[in-house]
DNA sequence: ACCTATTAATAATA
DNA sequence: TTATTATTAATAGGT
């Protein structure tokens, strides 16, 4: 009694607009920001880049990712960069920066072997993508760069936001999130998928209050990521 | 005379590890980033999210890429964002910020005209892209707020950097790029292609020189992404 | 940059 | 969500 067969439609061509219907959409971001991941990552290993990256899902989740070794390790060492930063947090990283150093590198070293014993490569199996334009234009004037700048402050708000509230303990506007923790398949041991690289996701924060009062650490400059003069590495 | 007809060797799978061959390594980087921000599109304009990036090229180029045209806009419509800045932008941004404000309302509606017409689609073609990784794990500390906070930091003194050469008309590590400006097959008329996203590179820099001695423009909180409570809009 | 043979990503489904 | 699989899309190698 075998059926005419048809699994399923397979892969159907779709146009590149906004998907309305909610769950699809939904679905659809989940797939395709796994995927994009993966291939970021890829990209990374293959050619050895460095980035960092914010993301709010169109639920208002916002996620951030960040790659460079080289830039979690400089904070990591601490360094000059407490200056900035709120004093909540400051205070904060002042008594915990050490054990945080420890904690952080003892993870790496545990990602790294497990990874070369050829542990889980499977688990990633998620969706979604958040939609931005990247353009390597020629001519770039003050006015983008001022622009630029000013959204990684807004990016470093959300961060700031999230990090006082934990810091406080403070459930002014948040608690527990809305439901979908594990929901991406790859919780805790998941982040174990790629090696050397950092990701963290800024908690809900509930998408419904926004008491933007929150601050953020800011640092001093002179520690540039110091990316530039290391042709010679790659 | 057919010859035994090997026009290809068609896609060969490749391990995801460094490529040890600078050239082949280049190659790939631009391809893949364009297909990485071909996707990134595509997640955008299927899903409806919000996305900030930064990526260093394994040459040290950097290349920004915002989407959130609420972002953007909250920006250009000018606000409390000048206290925080380097006095040297901040001066130029007094004298510039309503100029912007039009020339890049006129350029995105522009953009949406051109689109609509159904013109150029066809114009990306490019490669490369960076590595980094993107974790959706549930339980975030402090600390990895924290360092969120810094590395989002780093990138801003970047761009800062960067727009403060462009105000100064300064050459002390900046003039003229290394090479590959067009190389990527879309510099001028190319970033119309998707629509309403904006997208900065900031330029070279000269990955030799890396005097992080540049500031940049810091804003007051107050007016943080706002995407949280806009469930109702997707 | 442009071409294909292949591999990889994923829309539809369950 | 997670698993399956038919298809479409991305691309490694070559030219």
């Amino acid at each position: 009694m075998a059926v005419t067969r048809k699994p399923s439609m397979g892969r159907q061509k779709i146009e590149i607009k906004r998907i309305e219907k909610e769950d699809a959409r939904q679905v659809t971001f989940s797939k395709r920001r796994g995927g994009l991941i993966k291939k970021a990552h890829e990209l990374c290993t293959l050619c050895g880049a460095e980035i960092a990256i914010i993301v709010f899902s169109p639920a208002g989740k916002p996620f951030s990712f960040i790659h460079p070794e080289s830039v979690i390790d400089r904070y990591l060492s601490g360094n000059s960069l407490q200056e900035n930063m709120t004093p909540l947090v400051s205070a904060h990283r002042d008594a915990k920066i050490r054990e945080l150093n420890k904690e952080y590198t003892e993870a790496l070293n545990k990602l790294e072997a497990e990874k070369k014993r050829g542990a889980a490569l499977k688990k990633m199996k998620k969706a979604s993508r958040k939609q931005f334009w990247w353009d390597p234009i020629d001519d770039l004037g003050v006015h983008e760069l001022e622009q630029l700048s000013g959204a990684i402050d807004e990016l470093k708000n959300q961060v700031a936001e999230r990090a006082d509230e934990l810091l406080l303990g403070s459930s002014s506007s948040m608690s527990f999130l809305p439901g979908n923790h594990s929901s991406n398949g790859m919780s805790s041991t998941s982040h174990s998928e790629y090696s050397s690289t950092t990701t963290y996701e800024t908690k809900p924060a509930i998408p419904n209050h926004q008491t933007h009062t929150s601050s953020l650490p800011h640092h001093g400059y002179g520690s540039g990521f110091g990316f530039y003069g290391r042709n010679g590495l790659y």
